[in-house]
DNA sequence: CTGAAAGCGCTTACAG
DNA sequence: CTGAAAGCGCTTACAG
């Protein structure tokens, strides 16, 4: 039919033909059966996003940006949690590949399981929101871990504290490496003494490595939360263990959760543009799809800053937000 | 070919045959194109999810538990945000009917909406989720929202309050009516004043109403808030003005949200099952995806329950969890 | 039990 | 500028 011609703006209707066949299709109330025109060879208009976990603080804020800037482009997206599990994570990837979608968004729940090395090689376009790929290139959006870290513990170091312990949950991830990275760094640079990270799991481990950190003579009078789950759990032991926050320790945590004004005292932390994340991972992914880049990896790194509210140490109206530089660097892999 | 029935587990092959074809299957690592099978009329094995917010505490709770019921029988879900806007719900609607799926499951923005007469009368099953919708019947699955404002009022009641103010935001939602329905009738069976809801929605209006109202002689002594984002607001605004939640004035919340721990006092709050409540409306519009029902709809409600913490007015260890019967009503209508 | 044919609803060259 | 033909990859009857 000229009905597909009007559809999709080819340019040799005329006027006249265009405006019956419209006026048809108004009448009828048809839509082009999207499942056929796939078959032809179009683009489904269809991306995947998979995450952790769809309920974390983090991941909503990301996944509610991606939707949003998709469907901006008249695109639809499936969400998919993997629970951490990469094997949940590659089953939902294969799904998505076949129904068949354009391209997908990936939050690694294993950024070296083997199953991304053919991802990556694929034919579908990936792009990495928060943890890159590290056995194979494929574009990422992320931020800087590492300043991040930097900025927490200088701020803690110019407190005065000098027993700041670091404190990780998910260890295993680069992102979480690559913060205490930077802790350690800061450390070392002002000659303080940089003890091992302590790991936190469940919410009886953390009872009991905070109970024992505490009870020792090397009690710290800082700690330094690595992600938005540590820094929670960290809260809640410490309320269970009388500790006061602030006041028997300072804490500043990597990851800003809008709730942490509410708490008393109010949570310093690292904040990250959790929204910009999933709009710049959708914007690059979406124009991956349009074939509008030619260069092979982009890895685009966004700047964090500090929100200093109180569990630090300061006191309301100290300071207000210092603002990291806006510096994104954004650099071109082969 | 001999291959769609192998697939497809058609009676007819004989184990020679099949074998073979498995084998070739994996030697070539074929996928059937879900495409193509979608066009021959098959199902589409993807369900869509529309929510106004992905990143409310409430609503990402929901999401994550359609996923995963979702997944666990092989389904893909398109997730999208309505933003509280049904004209984007109306058109996220329509690009999923046609993408297609095979059923959606809906949290309304307005559930009086006129396009919703047609969506339920259409051929693609709907569940909502939450909220009902009013002007057509579908299923739906949601909670006891007048009960569980009933405890939580009668519960400030037996604290020995007397002047409980209902505050309100999204007060043109029916669950919201309801609640302050149920706020009502506890208040008029004390025999206690009961003043017209305080409506708050942004900020700003929340402050200049509470600090009219606290400053009033009217000064309420306790406050029960319905739903998660006017309770946020509401404990904000009260630190904001200096008023001391579970001493100057007390507070009970509809939706309990995980933070409500770490808040001081710990927030007491009613609690809805909202992962229960996605798993039951996923698994309810898939077995109507597979014709398992032929009564016409049904209304599922969830029961809810009293979490006491300590901004009520009790002290720790005053009592536990009030478990509201475990009672679910499921009705069938005509 | 297995193959050949027709068709799902579109789009992409190819003729007029 | 517009129509007729062929094909995308499957499935569903229909013959063998």
């Amino acid at each position: 039919m000229t009905v597909s011609r009007t559809i999709n703006g080819h340019p040799y209707v005329t006027g006249e033909t265009a405006k019956k066949v419209r006026a048809a299709i108004r009448r009828l109330s048809y839509r082009p059966n999207h499942a056929a025109r796939v078959l032809t060879g179009q683009l489904s208009r269809s991306i995947g996003l998979i995450v952790p976990d769809i309920a974390d603080t983090f991941f909503s804020v990301v996944s509610h940006a991606v939707q949003e800037t998709a469907r901006e482009s008249g695109y639809l997206v499936w969400l998919a949690a993997s629970d951490e599990d990469p094997t949940i994570e590659a089953a939902q990837v294969e799904m998505m590949t076949h129904h068949p979608v354009d391209g997908i968004l990936l939050v690694p729940a294993d950024s070296r399981n083997g199953y991304l090395k053919t991802l990556a090689s694929g034919t579908t376009p990936i792009v990495t929101i928060d943890r890159p790929i590290e056995i194979a290139t494929t574009d990422s959006v992320g931020v800087e871990n590492r300043r991040g870290a930097r900025l927490a513990v200088e701020h803690l170091i110019q407190h005065g504290y000098k027993k700041i312990t670091c404190i990780a949950a998910n260890s295993h991830l680069l992102t979480v490496k690559e913060r205490i990275a930077g802790y350690k760094e800061s450390m070392r640079r002002a000659k303080l003494p940089c003890p091992k990270e302590l790991r936190v799991s469940s919410p009886s481990a953390a009872k009991s490595a905070l109970s024992e950190l505490f009870g020792s003579r090397n009690r710290p009078d800082a700690l330094f939360t690595t992600n938005n789950s540590s820094t929670i759990l960290v809260i809640e032991t410490l309320q269970q263990l009388d500790i006061e926050m602030g006041k028997d320790v300072a804490l500043v945590g990597f990851d800003d959760v809008a709730f942490f004004t509410l708490i008393t005292p109010p949570v310093t932390a690292v904040r990250q543009p959790a929204a910009q994340l999933g709009n710049i991972a959708a914007r690059l992914l979406l124009q991956r799809i349009n074939g509008e880049f030619k260069a092979s990896s982009i890895r685009t790194v966004l700047p964090v800053s500090l929100t200093i509210r109180e569990s630090c140490g300061c006191k309301k109206g100290d300071a207000g937000t210092s603002k990291a530089s806006a510096q994104i660097a954004l650099a071109l892999i082969d």
